[in-house]
DNA sequence: CGGCATCCTTAATGATACTG
DNA sequence: CAGTATCATTAAGGATGCCG
């Protein structure tokens, strides 16, 4: 985490949860602990990189936990913290708001095999 | 706008208010509509270049909406729509996590200028 | 004033191979 | 299984100049 400055309480939690694949992340573990390849699989289209990358950020934020069992083979849980859950509700909205907004303007949703949720 | 293919309708809502800037933009048309020299005084260190492209994209997805005035000097006023506005308490939301985040983690806000808001 | 077009730089992401 | 390391590619962004 670099420590920058901002200039409001939104930048910095857009600064936080921002990126292509923060929020989805979140989202992805919104109901249980989830395991690195579990999350691969509900996440359409991340690599293992960007998938290593953006949980360490969160996890340096304070938003996620890294649970790693010394087992073999490695066996690694991602949870979220008090500070992601409370976010949940927030992109629940953010969700609820892309239905609406599906609907307004005809498009369809195709999901690939293993979708995130709903 | 690319007709793209989502897996669920928070992907959706995350294309479409993603991004480094986009939500950013939004915030800063909350309370009224604005011109293209206040947004630039309102938004810390975007390029004019970034946010005519941000617009843009807004505009095409029916969240913003562009209303130029046929005079010279030019005039043009930038105003969420009804889908925009519908935007804006989750996005208040997300500002008063922010403000708890900040201070469960010590962190400053340092206005710059012409803040955003708050 | 509110852009657009062009070029150029930098940052983000992807692909592949390898490891404890 | 859950990564890391390296290299290649692509996308995002900045700088500058011009225009109605």
């Amino acid at each position: 985490m670099e420590s920058r400055s901002y200039n409001c309480f939104f930048q910095l939690a857009t600064d936080i949860i921002g990126g292509k694949w923060k929020s989805m992340v979140l989202w992805a573990l919104k109901k249980d602990v989830k395991r690195n390849g579990e999350l691969k699989k509900l996440i359409p289209n991340i690599s293992q990189k960007m998938l290593t990358q953006q949980l360490r950020e969160l996890e340096g934020a304070g938003i996620v936990e890294r649970i790693v069992y010394p087992v073999i083979p490695p066996k690694v849980e991602y949870k979220l913290t008090k500070s992601g859950e409370k976010l949940i509700p927030i992109l629940e909205q953010l969700h609820d708001w892309g239905k609406e907004y599906a609907k307004n303007h005809d498009i369809k949703i195709v999901k690939d095999a293993n979708c995130i949720i709903e």
